[in-house]
DNA sequence: TATGAATGAGGGTTCATTCAT
DNA sequence: AATGAATGAACCCTCATTCAT
């Protein structure tokens, strides 16, 4: 079956795309040439061009594919019937789902876009605002639903869940710590969940 | 009292760090110009070059001045006879005292250090494991004294803590928001521990 | 009837040459991309490059085309059997008609190759020198009938005229000034002509 | 006597202006590479760019000291007491001069400047229309005092003064002639001025 | 004939670093 | 110690031209 024009045109740009991914996790946004990513992609210097108006062009198409990707997510959770764990634990897996499938988004995701990177312009800044919003719709859920206590504020649960997915993340990203397998990812998310939920503290746990 | 020359000359050093950090903070390591940091400590370009051999150099001094005095504190809080949530207290106070002092040196951590920026070269990526190193020593005499719960190994409970400590000051770092005074800071220190301890969950605690 | 193979090339080919004149007139020859100019042909690109060896070849025919016909104009006239001052009301009329009815091309004469361009290289050079001789030559048989005054060489007074009529151009087409009428255009040319036959000194003319 | 900074500053920068005038000349605007003028200049690449914020801005100054110039002396004329044709004259011999001492920047005049040139902007149209202004004025002069005919609108008569003057200079620019003497250059004044004030045509001179 | 993807040389600009004074 | 002129490698982007289909 030939393909048509259309699905030729998207799959080299997506080639460059997973190119920028790669080089961009090794090299960091600025060190990132347009030189490396066409070698990387095996396409020639200026059909980049072709394909993205310029660099920047090329990284705000990361960034939306990431962050589009996230809060249709976080959307979907807030508007499940689930218990509350469970949506809680998507999320946990939605990151380590995409970790195991594309370890250079998210290592990029962590080194380059939630929070630094020297391009933390406005836009961007609101990106990550955006992030911290839907997610602490979430934890409201939560809250209204009496699972989470109500004694704080909900965005510092939403601070401190995140950091602590987060920091797990960083974690193995920066490692670059492999998921072994299913179980070993539920035990992490576990882990993530239960500490949140239920503290560090020693024997306050029923049973 | 006349000032001699070493006294002079690390005034002056004080001067382009001074100077580095702010406009580090508002540019990032790549697009901060040396030009942009002399004329922000008020000196000609050319004499950066008298006080760091580079600019990587300039940069690793900012580094290693954090890093080390992270390190530091992180040494004193583990050999002190504190309370065991005294010496996690401590270390958020810290980091909120540095915050309060010197925003721009946070601020450099939280969106160039801690996490990426494109210069995540070996030497720093250590630096971070140090850091982690040394926190989950403390946090691991937390479980050796029966305050925190054992049943998860101590460097997911320094995953977590850390997370949320990071996610806190990152919040504020990129909100560029203030801390009023220092109920204000008590109350972000004890609400971290808290959850960090109890946990998230609804009615869950004793009293 | 059915256009046969020729017909049609010739009409792609004057397609393309008009699209030429109307992007090259809008950015000059160098910020007029081959990709302007199919645009505006309404081809693609590539297609150009059947008609036209490359650019050069392009504008080179703009330029002969142009030439070409000043030339042949230019014969005619000398070769015309007419009163002197009609011959040269001929030529300034058929700048002022090329000018209504082919602004573009009009524009790109007085902008691009009446004089300079980057492109003024040694052939470029010599269409302008021809143009110089052939209105000379006409100038001179205004010398030999006694219409033109002989204490100056001939190529002075072609100077001149040509200076008027080529500013008289230049300042319509530089303003973007329409010409209104026929009587507009004659009252045009009939300064050119009156002020160049009898100067413009206030009260030296009979009558 | 040492030169204080300054000098050596606008010595530098004004053998940059020269290269640059030289580079144009031969190239065109379009086509002169900074590396080219750099290399004119002797001087390193980079260094351009200590004393020019880019090209543009090069090519600015270029304009500027061009057109700068003749506004002055345009103004001048205008205010001198002179006898009017002293006034024309003036201004013929200006270019003349011009020609004889920095033929460079005449013949970026003629050929990038006074029309044409690909970079016809909006600003750079207006140098050109205000410079027609000026000589208008000056031509309202005499006018006004009776010497020159008034059955014209005065701009007419300043497009054929300068479209003359223009042409001559164009010749000579395009076709490298040098000014042989004084006498060549004020014949050649008194050749534009005799015919412009009392036209081509034969026989009708007093005397 | 027609398309537009693909190539890559060319040139502008930036900026870390050196160096003469 | 101090200045800032000077250098040139690095890298982005453009666009004429070629080529596979």
């Amino acid at each position: 079956m030939k393909k048509n024009g259309s699905d030729l045109k998207k799959e080299k740009q997506s080639a460059i795309f997973e190119a920028a991914l790669k080089v961009i996790k090794e090299k960091g946004f600025h060190r990132a040439r347009i030189a490396d990513i066409a070698e990387e992609a095996g396409i020639s210097y200026g059909l980049v061009y072709h394909y993205y108006k310029n660099k920047d062009d090329l990284c705000n198409d990361i960034l939306n594919q990431w962050w589009g990707r996230l809060y249709e997510l976080l959307e979907t959770i807030r508007n499940r019937e689930d218990e509350f764990q469970d949506k809680l634990r998507a999320l946990i897996l939605y990151f380590l789902d995409t970790y195991q499938q594309k370890p250079d988004l998210m290592n990029i995701f962590i080194t380059q876009i939630s929070r630094s990177s020297d391009n933390l312009t406005k836009p961007r800044l609101d990106f990550f605002k955006t992030f911290l919003s839907l997610t602490e719709a979430i934890l409201n859920q939560g809250q209204k639903k009496g699972v989470l206590r109500s004694d704080f504020e909900s965005y510092y649960l939403t601070y401190i869940f995140l950091g602590a997915l987060d920091t797990f993340l960083s974690v193995m990203v920066l490692g670059d710590q492999k998921i072994k397998n299913d179980a070993h990812k539920d035990k992490i998310a576990e882990t993530i969940l239960e500490v949140f939920l239920n503290g560090a503290k020693a024997g306050k746990r029923e049973a």
